[in-house]
RNA sequence: GCCGCUGUAGCUCAGUGGUAGAGCGCACCCUUGGUAAGGGUGAGGUCACGGGUUCAAAUCCCAUCAGCGGCUCCA
């Protein structure tokens, strides 16, 4: 499959290049579900959309004459030579990196897969793949291998233009990368292209509009979400779930303001650190006021604001400093350690624009946060008890989908504060606590914070896109930067640790992961509406009615549907918004107090109910999260 | 932020220089129907926003805003 999509790759950039000959080619390997290839289009012809019709129409031309992929190897420096000649920059690089690459280590291998020659035996030489004859067909430098003839290629389809940058270097040249994708069989492709299809209907966007979940609105602001009845009452339930666990694990709740003084993100190290990344700050009227009659220039204003020698607040992009400030305002022994505060804080983040996708990646969100004041020798339990959580709260919802990372020091020790021994125990004590989640445990080293290691939960998206939902951290920066301190056992004071944790990372993310995970059918403890009533006729309303009270006295969510739509209109209705069971009732169920069940997902009447039993088995399903069902009671 | 694409009724979308369209939803009427769409009538739009070209712009051009796909970033 890889031969194939690179070849198809091959094939693609011979088209691109007949239809705008001065396209230079960069790099082209394939991907998970196809193949890219990088070009370099001249300023006046860049490639467009409509132009994927002509594309495909060459390629299978190129297909139907069946070159083969013929092979020839050349020196470094003919190659090099030959390609100087071709003009062509970024195979001259390619070649060059590849050479280098080589020379320095051969076991290692090579970000791009161009230029680089597998066979070790010939390590100098270069290798170019000419599409037919060489020298007369269509070629390109490339290490392969590749498939025996442009015929294999069954079916290829162009999916989409992209940007990306030379080295993937912000600040290099700015290139076009055209992804397709390719079958060996017309059929595979098909099913590829309705895979696609139900993957966006199943989207946390799409379906967020559609079950009316959350509302971004332009006129609020973009990256800011707007939580709807329907997907508060999924955030409230979590919110509920998590805080019952947390008080069962000795937490305390506190809440905390917004905003805080721009002196105390210097003091924690946020600014000017993610001066980017944050709000402006909001400054005071008469600190305006003042430079104002001073004449000051909105250029020297900005350059003030840039260096944060502003009075003034900023939205809060973490809740850590107000935690601490909660710790610190009273005196500490170390029998009161671990002092564990938590809070669902809501923080702000200027994210970049493009960056902004739906309710995962937003520049107001609430985390689940909290923060644990600890001793050294309590690190290891307190993050098990953290871990244990995550583990808790994912195997409620069935969530067991997520890898998880442990950040460790990289070789580079001069960034790191803290001691090394105790980086050695806090490190471990991840991993130990990391390995009793039964999932996939990656060690990475280098990915630790410069103020301690972590452990980071990641979930990928219906798009295959991998999110860092929750983090375990230890840090021991900020209990320095902030000089906290507890009483010992010697009667001196001691630095605490800090572990930072947020399991569910944030409440707008981890909606998000849920709503494509449950495609939308929340089970019943999640979901917004819980039953809906369907009398037959408005005959039977009265009846209904009486079952919704039952139901709602029961602490049920639940409505009636009193339209005018037959029985069948109704049940689609509620079929389409997901509701986990439908309660149908007629003159048969009135006249015995019964209702006629119908759950989520089993396209038929289950059976009558009495509607006592009804109401206790819903509540039953409700309270124990699933573990009980309605419908289980029918099979 | 960068490149490409997109923006028309509450939703999904058609319309590509000459009087603004469909389906769903909504309102009203008829239908009172037992498990995934009963029928009719009607209301609803500054065609994202601001400029320009043109006798004439939803349609062409430019800028802005927003969304999408990537890139870069991501405590």
């Amino acid at each position: 499959m890889l031969l194939l999509r690179h070849s198809c790759a091959h094939v693609m950039a011979e088209a691109i290049q007949r239809i705008v000959p001065g396209a230079q080619l960069v790099y082209g390997p394939p991907v998970d579900n196809g193949f890219y290839y990088d070009i370099a289009f001249p300023d006046d012809r860049p490639l467009k959309e409509g132009d994927f019709d002509a594309i495909e129409k060459e390629m299978a031309a190129i297909v139907g004459e069946d070159r083969p992929f013929t092979r020839y190897d050349m020196s470094a420096e003919e190659g090099l030579a030959k390609l100087n000649g071709e003009g062509s920059k970024y195979k001259v690089d390619n070649a060059k990196r590849a050479i280098e690459a080589r020379e320095e280590d051969s076991s290692e291998s090579y970000p791009t897969m161009e230029g680089t020659d597998s066979s070790e035996s010939r390590p100098t030489l270069l290798s170019f793949y000419a599409t037919g004859e060489p020298g007369t067909d269509w070629e390109d430098l490339c290490r392969g291998p590749h498939l025996p003839s442009t015929g294999r290629i069954g079916a290829f389809k162009i999916m989409s233009l992209a940007s990306s940058y030379w080295h993937g270097d912000e600040t290099s040249d700015r290139l076009t990368r055209v992804y397709g994708t390719a079958f060996f069989k017309p059929k595979q492709l098909e099913a590829h292209l309705a895979l696609l299809e139900e993957s966006k209907a199943r989207d946390h966007r799409v379906l967020g509009k559609k079950l009316r979940l959350f509302h971004i609105d332009e006129a609020v602001g973009q990256g800011l979400v707007l939580w709807t009845p329907a997907g508060s009452v999924i955030r409230k339930e979590l919110q509920d779930f998590i805080g019952e666990e947390l008080r069962k694990q000795g937490y305390m709740d506190v809440f905390t303001p917004h905003i805080g003084k721009l002196e105390l993100y210097k003091t924690s190290g946020h600014f000017p650190y993610y001066a980017q990344s944050q709000y402006a700050p909001i400054m005071e009227r008469d600190f305006l006021q003042g430079i104002a009659d001073e004449g000051c220039s909105c250029a020297e204003l900005a350059n003030m604001v840039a260096t944060g020698s502003v009075k003034g607040y900023l939205l809060k992009p973490m809740n850590c400093p107000h935690h601490i400030k909660i710790f610190d305002s009273q005196p500490h022994s170390y029998r009161d350690l671990p002092v564990r505060l938590s809070e669902f804080g809501t923080v702000y983040r200027w994210e970049q624009s493009g960056e902004l996708n739906g309710m995962i990646r937003v520049r107001c969100f609430t985390v689940d946060d909290a923060h644990l004041f600890c001793r050294e020798d309590q690190i290891a339990d307190e993050l098990k008890g953290c871990l244990s959580l995550v583990k808790f709260a994912f195997g409620t919802l069935g969530l067991n989908d997520f890898r998880v990372r442990v950040g460790l020091r990289g070789p580079d020790s001069d960034k790191y504060v803290g001691t090394s021994e105790n980086w050695d125990r806090a490190e471990k004590a991840c991993l130990d606590a990391a390995a009793q989640l039964g999932t996939p445990v990656s060690k990475e080293p280098g990915e630790a914070a410069f103020y301690g290691p972590k452990i980071d939960f990641i979930v990928k998206d219906v798009i295959g896109r991998e999110w860092q939902l929750g983090t375990v951290q230890v840090d021991y920066n900020l209990p320095e930067r902030f000089d906290l301190s507890y009483i010992g056992k010697d009667n001196k004071p001691h630095r605490p640790v800090m572990i930072h944790r947020a399991p569910f990372g944030s409440m707008e993310r981890f909606v998000a992961v849920l709503i494509e995970h449950f495609n939308g059918a929340f089970p019943l403890w999640l979901s917004p509406e819980q039953v809906r009533v369907l009398p037959i006729s408005d005959k039977s309303n009265d009846y209904a009615d009486d079952v919704v009270n039952r139901l709602k006295d029961a602490r049920v969510r639940t409505s009636v549907d009193t339209s005018g739509d037959r029985i069948q209109a109704k049940i689609r209705n509620a079929a389409e918004m997901k509701i986990p069971y439908l309660a149908v009732v007629g003159p048969r169920d009135a006249q015995a107090s019964k209702v006629s069940i119908r759950a989520r997902g089993i396209q038929k009447n289950l059976g009558q109910m009495d509607l006592d039993q009804f109401v206790a088995a819903i509540r039953s399903e409700i309270d124990t999260k699933g573990t009980e069902s309605v419908s289980a009671r029918f099979s």
